[in-house]
DNA sequence: AAAAAAT
């Protein structure tokens, strides 16, 4: 039987009569036979697997590990050198550590981010929360791993020993089971594998990547980290393209943390740095950061690489088109990061063309490739419908469209509409005559201020304005809840883009509905369009299949090189990239074309 | 062409 520490946190806790009670709203304390946790309030009765043994939680605000008596040893597993890998070598028993006594002076109480306690709107949608996902949805979706001794996939969370402390957090996010992408991917990265892998965000990836790390900190022997003068040595580091996109992943990441002792901070621009640098300077484990920023307080020398074990690059096919390949190889080659293969590093895409392709061989040593199918290959979960509407018309036909959602609409509520279109100025304007006609709207967009940016995202979710009108800054990555429809008011470019649009409902196996307005500008998408919602078995419009069978063969489609079909390709199977040793071909043939996996030649990125 | 990202 397994004796974990935080087990014993708990067994001393209960044992010394703390009661868990209060909230930081003050409420008072309850009986301890009666106390609920705050994770499992408001929940609908069957359903649930059996609550955890649960007598007395520690209080929220108190952080494990913190000094509280009798904790156990902070560390029983076997010592490894500074750089060692976090092996994987399962079955170990009370190995946890629990990073105490490394924020001595962050003894103030860890704010509780499963919070029934921050009081404000998004409470509205809190009770239904991951507990609608519908897990046959992730059943059939295809999976692809190719490499050298690729460590089996798991098939629940109890199988794995990511310690009591990170499990709990599991529980209390009322994770059951885990997705496709995180069966994979954790025993892979528990292995201390590099891993370079593509799955949706909405698959539970962020959990995917952050658990290892969580987990591996914890494990971590202690290690005296420098204290330079005011530099701080985070352990981990995950990159990703946007700052929303940072936030949400620092928000997930607090949660599978809380009561660990890992401490988790982001950093982003547009946001006042000193208040960035206050928290870095209360300690950091995980960092979580966009490029930018992070280039700024390396050469401020206000954060250090040096201590990196884990590197997690999210969307970096996007940070490519974004230009930050040159900062990424700063942040990754240039500075004091540990060299591959003695950090451990996880690269998530959606495609693979060249660049991907020569970051892969550059960051990573002898890693895993993982392609994982979208949610219910989207078919299942998103409906498409392709409507002609002249440029002219757009406005109003969108009007009809919402004023048909709200009638439908439980209690006259608007559901969360998410409209994308083409221009900053577009979206402006576009969420003026909304508001002006009665609809309240909100909009995100790179002219914003990133204030701006974070209200307008609150205020949508939580259905203050249950209209965001959107350019691609929200296109790929974000998560958002309840999305119940995407338009397209302006159809992009590329088809790729489209995918990651209509992507952004339809999510964590609920469906969902996207429409796009078509028209005579769009002519270069129509052949690409009509083929995705064919193989999507969507119905095409009759009109739209004879503009694609006009249009010029090719035009509008993606034609970037090394992306292609199902999760696209472990490029070292290709043999044409082969270079030094890392790299080996032909392992584990077949696995492409697996059954309903594709969107078919030329159309990729259903993943984020 | 537009969008995003450090000040």
């Amino acid at each position: 039987m397994r004796t974990s520490w935080a087990d014993s946190v708990a067994n001393s806790q209960s044992e010394s009569g703390t009661t868990g009670s209060s909230n930081n709203n003050g409420s008072s304390h309850l009986p301890r036979s009666r106390y609920v946790p705050p994770h499992l309030r408001n929940r609908p009765p069957s359903s649930d697997p059996p609550a955890p043994s649960y007598s007395a939680p520690p209080p929220p605000g108190d952080r494990v590990g913190y000094g509280g008596p009798s904790a156990g040893p902070r560390w029983a597993g076997p010592s490894r050198p500074d750089y060692g890998r976090p092996g994987y070598s399962g079955g170990r028993t009370g190995s946890w550590n629990s990073r105490s006594g490394s924020w001595d002076r962050g003894r103030e109480r860890e704010v509780n981010p499963f919070g029934d306690d921050d009081g404000d709107a998004e409470d509205a949608f809190s009770g239904q929360e991951n507990s609608g996902i519908n897990f046959d949805a992730y059943e059939d979706i295809p999976v692809e791993t190719s490499g050298d001794n690729v460590p089996p996939p798991v098939n629940t969370f109890a199988e794995i020993d990511l310690g009591e402390a990170l499990n709990q957090n599991i529980r209390r996010c009322k994770y059951v089971k885990p997705t496709p992408v995180q069966r994979h991917a954790i025993p892979i990265s528990l292995g201390g594998r590099d891993l370079m892998a593509c799955a949706q965000t909405g698959s539970g990836k962020t959990a995917a990547f952050c658990f290892p790390i969580i987990s591996g900190i914890m494990r971590e022997q202690y290690v005296q980290r420098p204290r330079g003068a005011r530099t701080v040595y985070p352990l981990a580091l995950i990159l990703s393209p946007t700052r929303e996109l940072s936030c949400q992943i620092h928000e997930e990441a607090r949660k599978f943390s809380y009561q660990t002792g890992v401490k988790v901070v982001v950093a982003y621009g547009g946001a006042p740095i000193n208040q960035q640098l206050r928290e870095l300077e209360r300690g950091v484990d995980i960092l979580v950061a966009t490029p930018g920023r992070l280039v700024d307080l390396l050469e401020r020398a206000r954060v250090s690489l040096q201590m990196i074990r884990y590197l997690a690059l999210d969307e970096a096919d996007r940070m490519l088109d974004m230009g930050f390949e040159p900062q990424i190889r700063k942040i990754v080659e240039q500075m004091d990061m540990p060299p591959r293969g003695v950090r451990q590093t996880m690269l998530f895409s959606a495609t693979f063309p060249k660049e991907i392709q020569r970051m892969a061989s550059d960051f990573l040593a002898n890693y895993i490739f993982l392609a994982v199918g979208r949610v219910g290959s989207s078919t299942d979960l998103i409906v498409q419908r392709v409507e002609f509407v002249l440029e002219s018309d757009k406005r109003s036909h969108l009007m009809d469209l919402l004023h048909a959602q709200r009638e439908n609409g439980i209690h006259g509520k608007q559901s969360l509409t998410l409209v994308f279109v083409e221009t900053k100025k577009g979206a402006d304007s576009l969420e003026n005559w909304l508001c002006i006609n009665g609809f309240p709207a909100t909009t995100i967009h790179g002219d914003r201020t990133q204030q701006e940016r974070e209200y307008a995202l609150r205020s949508f979710k939580s259905g203050n304005t249950p209209i965001l009108v959107a350019t691609d800054v929200a296109a790929r990555g974000l998560d958002i809840p309840h999305v119940a429809h995407v338009v397209n008011f302006d159809l992009p470019n590329d088809i790729d883009d489209y995918v990651h649009r209509i992507g952004r409902t339809g999510r964590a196996g609920k469906t969902g509905l996207a429409t796009a307005f078509f028209n005579e500008n769009n002519m270069s998408l129509a052949r690409p369009l009509a083929d995705l919602m064919q193989e999507a078995n969507q119905e095409v419009p009759v009109w739209l299949t004879r503009y694609a069978s006009r249009a010029y063969s090719g035009g509008g489609r993606n034609r970037r090189s090394g992306a292609g079909r199902f999760g696209g390709r472990d490029f070292r199977r290709d043999g044409s990239f082969n270079r030094g040793t890392d790299f080996y071909g032909g392992a584990n043939s077949g696995g492409y074309g697996v059954p309903g996996g594709g969107y078919g030649p030329g159309v990729t990125s259903a993943w984020d």
